[in-house]
DNA sequence: CCTACATATCAACGAACGTTGAATCGTAGA
DNA sequence: TCTACGATTCAACGTTCGTTGATATGTAGG
């Protein structure tokens, strides 16, 4: 990921509405959301959340597809992926103090970091 | 680590200036660097870096000390790892698509993630 | 005490951001 | 084709952000 595309990504997750809006389409899974469910979901005027919408496609978080008269809005999980990657790319360079508590949240969460033992 | 905490680490990290200031600490390690070495390796007005330290440090990725004349600044690793766990608490929620990658990351990084088996 | 140096604070300006309302585009059904 | 509905685009506005220059604080040395 590009130092350009990861600024944009926080700048638009420093958004209280973005955020918002991202975290709904996570929550909601790859089926993910119309515009008219997120806008009321997030509690934003539509034409507002267009605008939103456009610059969180643009930050590579999300993607869209039409589906009827209605345009369904998904997480994009790599850009998401790529973002923490970046980030702990950037900032981890070999110190622990950053990485250790990044692994112990990994391990608590209900994916395979490979020495998930809990579940 | 709070949303609203979270959501000023991303607007923070989402300024170009700001973010190559976190960088240049981290990089640094423990024992930072003073503002005015900062100022020109990030090639900002000392007045205005004054401006960025403080809103970094509001959102609790850097701190500082004073040093005789000079304020050294460093970074907050335990913010820096807070915020990344916060971003994959919200996003992970059990979905492989996000944590993968990021598992994939920490072992190809210095850090002791249980399984590093490569170093 | 006075000077020199390193930061921080303040007021002010221009630019970018987020919101709003009206108008437009695209799709589905009568 | 006409109407209804969902979503987007556009122009305008008020606000916030980032930068600049001048000023103030705090520290070390003469």
């Amino acid at each position: 990921m590009e130092e350009r595309q990861a600024l944009a990504a926080f700048a638009a997750l420093g958004q209280e509405h973005r955020f918002r809006v991202v975290r709904a389409l996570v929550t909601a899974g790859p089926d993910g959301l119309a515009a008219g469910v997120l806008a009321s979901e997030v509690g934003v005027a539509g034409n507002n959340l267009s605008f939103h919408l456009k610059e969180l496609s643009h930050a590579g978080l999300i993607t869209s597809r039409r589906e009827g008269k209605s345009v369904i809005y998904s997480a994009a999980y790599d850009g998401l992926s790529d973002l923490i990657a970046f980030l702990m790319r950037d900032c981890c360079q070999g110190r622990p103090e950053v990485c250790a508590p990044v692994a112990a949240a990994l391990s608590a969460c209900d994916c395979p970091t490979g020495d998930t033992a809990h579940a």
